[in-house]
DNA sequence: TCTGGCACTCGACTGTAGCGAGTGCCAGTC
DNA sequence: GACTGGCACTCGCTACAGTCGAGTGCCAGA
């Protein structure tokens, strides 16, 4: 895989250009739009080269050339720097986070934000229960025998559930039970709880064993098994954008890997390490989104991570933008998280 | 417009064979599909006055007629009559239904449902909010100058918002506001509140008068002003059945048109009768889905309306079948609300 | 009022031809 | 050995002409 500096510059050029015109690139319009000071000629055998190591490819004889997934791959390890922001990003990105008044405010506009200024679709995880902190558990009684389970986590998440108790308990049994679910849960990490539920039934009170039993089920069932993951989404109609080029022609299966939202959180809710993941087409898992790159990075308060975020479009995208964009996002919102 | 019956019945089939078909249909294949008891000539004769009269149209010369937007709503309001159900779509709404478990749950799997069913984009809105009253208030202390507002709703909604004390408050007297607050609103109306509110901060004591008032603020802001709805949407997929022929070729609009809640909200929202309502593409006032046609309904509890659901498909849609599908799910809806 | 017949229209499809962007290869030069 | 200019070739795209056929409008007759 000799691949020297120039074939290098030669499959840069060629990104650049696909990205920015649509179009597959020959060689005698890339020595005119780039200054890579040799003929269309030698390019010509560069690009045979490159070719044949499957970094690019000619959609048919007497065509241009296109780049391949391992072509971009390429481009966005070895040939790209993560452009700095435009001050007027910058702006718009402050602009439109201030003023958030909840944390469904913060993830909405975020999610819009995203897809305003990366003009594609946008996925944005509500911060992953897993790795929230319970702060308070309310219980408000509907009637003798449900109460409405309440949990607020310090990332600001609220989750409610109904609870159907075995039989009826009096209001000051309810109290007691509000005090020893916050007594016992308050401040430990959601994931961490199942061994303090567990402990809540055994050391309650003989009268409020039944309730409790019922009342940890649900707060496993909800809290902890079914992690309850949420996200968002918008930006859908830039798919639309470059006609029907992108996505071979059908929306289709991206729209209904979209409304998965198991796939999405997959996709977007993994960012294990703080760093910016980038899936290229093929590399992708999900077949349906075998046309499609995703960007992605996680997100947090100061240096920790709580939920993840990150756009979707063609394979011919603007990485570095892209990329530039979704981290300077994934920061703002962490530190508006921290004011919390 | 003397339409007789035989008109009458040659736009019916017309309808019903363009939406099956979707293709332009001629007089020959019409009566053969149909028994009229009358020769193509004659149906082409009834097709040139459902022409004149603005019922249907010619794509081109030399091709089928198709309905116009005039022609489906005749069509809908007299030529049809609401198909039933299937069993086995009876069965998948009850099936789809039971176990849901909060009221994000019962949301998510009936919009889930109804595209599935419809096999068309599928909105519902989160029981209003103006149309709810209070269960319970709670304020969690998050600092001594910060409270969290949890406002649980009878229609199972929670609404939670961070407020910002202009002064310390210690916690004895945020037990105090949350028993006023609590005295003074539970049972009310939302939409009523307003006096309530501020009632209360002219009752409280001295000492809770400033954090009474920004509190009130937050409420009167909250779950007035910003009538904070919600909705869900699903099935977007959809939207690329029977290829580019419908939404005349460009999903763009209506993809746009679908992330805009307020759209949303005003299409399936003013359910005002507990009628099922239908506009078919011009009827539309937003622009985008000039090429969309939306049926909708409200639901709620017995027979009040607290939200509404519907859907939104090409105008050539399967309107009966629609139509009965959209009022079933309402009405399981409701059922379940009832139950809380 | 309905029907059969007939001429007409016009989109869809097919085949052909010319154009041109782009390529691969090769011989020649530095 | 690396690069270049030149040349023949490929093949998608567009334009154009011709054919086909579904469907129509109209009219005379039952």
């Amino acid at each position: 895989m000799g691949l020297d500096d120039r074939k290098l510059a030669v499959l840069r050029a060629i990104v650049e250009d696909y990205v920015a015109t649509q179009e597959p690139v020959g060689s005698k319009t890339l020595v005119e739009r780039h200054q890579l000071g040799v003929s269309p000629a030698t390019v010509r055998n560069d690009m045979a080269v490159l070719e044949e190591e499957g970094y690019i490819r000619q959609p048919h004889t007497s065509a241009g050339r296109v780049p391949t997934d391992r072509g971009y791959r390429l481009f966005v390890d070895r040939l790209s720097r993560v452009k700095p922001l435009s001050p007027a990003e910058r702006r718009a990105i402050e602009r439109f986070l201030v003023g958030a008044v909840d944390l469904d405010d913060v993830v909405h506009r975020t999610v819009r934000l995203l897809a305003q200024l990366t003009r594609q679709v946008a996925v944005v995880q509500y911060p992953s229960l897993a790795r929230s902190s319970v702060r308070h558990l309310e219980l408000v009684p509907i009637s003798t025998t449900r109460l409405m389970l309440v949990m607020i986590a310090d990332t600001g998440r609220v989750e409610q559930r109904l609870v159907e108790l075995p039989t009826p308990v009096p209001a000051d049994d309810v109290t007691d039970l509000r005090r020893l679910v916050n007594e016992k849960l308050v401040g430990s990490r959601l994931s961490d709880t199942p061994p303090l539920v567990q402990a809540l039934v055994e050391e309650s009170a003989p009268h409020l064993r039944g309730a409790m039993t019922t009342l940890s089920t649900v707060l496993l069932e909800t809290l902890v098994e079914r992690t309850e993951e949420r996200l968002a989404l918008a930006g859908t109609a830039n798919l639309t954008r470059g006609g029907l080029l992108d996505f071979q022609g059908s929306l289709r299966p991206i729209l209904e890997a979209l409304e998965e939202e198991v796939v999405l959180l997959k996709l977007i809710g993994e960012a294990e390490p703080s760093t910016t993941r980038v899936l290229i087409g093929d590399e992708n898992e999900v077949d349906n989104l075998r046309a499609a790159s995703v960007v992605s990075t996680g997100y947090g308060p100061g240096s920790t991570i709580v939920g993840g975020l990150g756009v979707l479009g063609p394979t011919r995208m603007d990485y570095p933008g892209t990329i530039a964009t979704v981290r300077a996002v994934a920061r703002y919102v962490g530190e508006l998280l921290a004011q919390n």
